[in-house]
DNA sequence: ACTTGATGAATGGACATTCATTTTTAACAC
DNA sequence: GTGTTAAAAATGAATGTCCATTCATCAAGT
């Protein structure tokens, strides 16, 4: 049996690398023009063995998706403060939503691009965990009109879509331009058109 | 010959029939899994004719959007007044935005999600005309800060990428929860939080 | 020796594209 | 208007490629 020492980080790890490589992949050449082999020759790992962590391709980039948000939600918790008034939370949510997508090119790229393929996929994700983000976002406006500074007039949940819109129309922005600003140089210049949409 | 008459009728349209089959078959099952076959049985030839008109099924999804985008603006400036104040404009703007893309779900299908495959493809639709409409955006903000409605801080681009932001995920949002609204009721919303960040 | 994990060649199916053949069209002659 | 003909359009079966997935076999660990 190989169990403990092994499988605690050489199956774990190997997981992580498939990922990894896959992540690598299919932001240069796309999600249908990546196959299997590819992915495997640079996770350096036979064919077969993609096969023993991920049911098949599919679930591969699903699984992609789900480490990322995993993550952003991971760091967007332990970042965001429990704390202060709604405009301060907003901001740091801008701030942190840029510079989580930013941190990282191929993934942006594969969240940005490659994810939205079909409807099928985009009904998966949207139903996941976006819906959850867009719950945390729509309570922060909530917020903000309880506490009077956001006029009570906007509806949370659409202004939540109206941020992450903004939001995500800079990501895939900064993706498409690949220039060499970093993302969350926009985050002020967000805040400051949102925050004069949504005070009263 | 097989020449005026028929040309002039029964070509074009032809094209135009299997435009319309790609459409709705690409809406239903996604690009990848839409067979030329299934095109052009909807379309009512034969596979084979459809690369009479097609170089490949690449091209016929790039036509796809030409057209869309065609239609699109020749609509957008028959309807856009050269006159009027720029707040005038830009609610004119979000309302015809809104109410092109709710008035064909197959088509918003499309252009919100499977139009949005690779890298590659989101390059070439960016650089054409979405740029073109970005610009046309951008004016009308410049306009307002030159009326003195609109604060003069904002970057007009970024102001309209923006606006394009939201108006983008707004239908995306309609696009993927089927709902029996229409999209343009989120018109007055929209126009209201966006004139609200712009204006001094 | 036995279990688990890994391998990668072989398989099978799917599907875009081609092209030899057929059908339609319309210009012309009578 | 009818027959003739050649070009243009359309057809759809056949081709060839590509690639996800499988599985018989091997290696490592205990």
């Amino acid at each position: 049996m190989a169990r403990s020492a092994n499988n605690v980080k050489g199956t774990a790890e190997k997981r992580q690398r498939i990922l990894d490589a896959a992540v690598a992949e299919i932001a240069r050449h796309g999600y249908y023009q990546t196959t299997v082999a590819m992915i495997a020759r640079r996770a350096g790992v036979a064919d077969g063995t993609i096969y023993l962590y991920f049911k098949n391709k599919d679930e591969l980039l699903f699984s992609i998706f789900d480490r990322a948000m995993s993550r952003f939600i991971r760091q967007g918790q332990a970042e965001l403060p429990d704390e202060g008034g709604a405009e301060q939370k907003l901001r740091r949510i801008i701030q942190l939503h840029l510079s989580l997508v930013g941190a990282d090119q191929d993934l942006a790229i594969i969240t940005q691009v490659e994810l939205r393929h079909s409807l099928h996929f985009m009904d998966q994700l949207s139903r996941s965990q976006v819906g959850e983000y867009l719950g945390i976002i729509a309570d922060v406006v909530k917020q903000g009109q309880q506490e009077g500074i956001f006029k009570a007039g906007t509806d949370p949940l659409f202004a939540a879509k109206a941020i992450f819109g903004i939001l995500d129309e800079m990501a895939t922005d900064w993706v498409l331009s690949r220039r060499n600003v970093r993302l969350e140089t926009k985050a002020e210049a967000v805040a400051e058109l949102l925050l004069g949409g949504l005070r009263r």
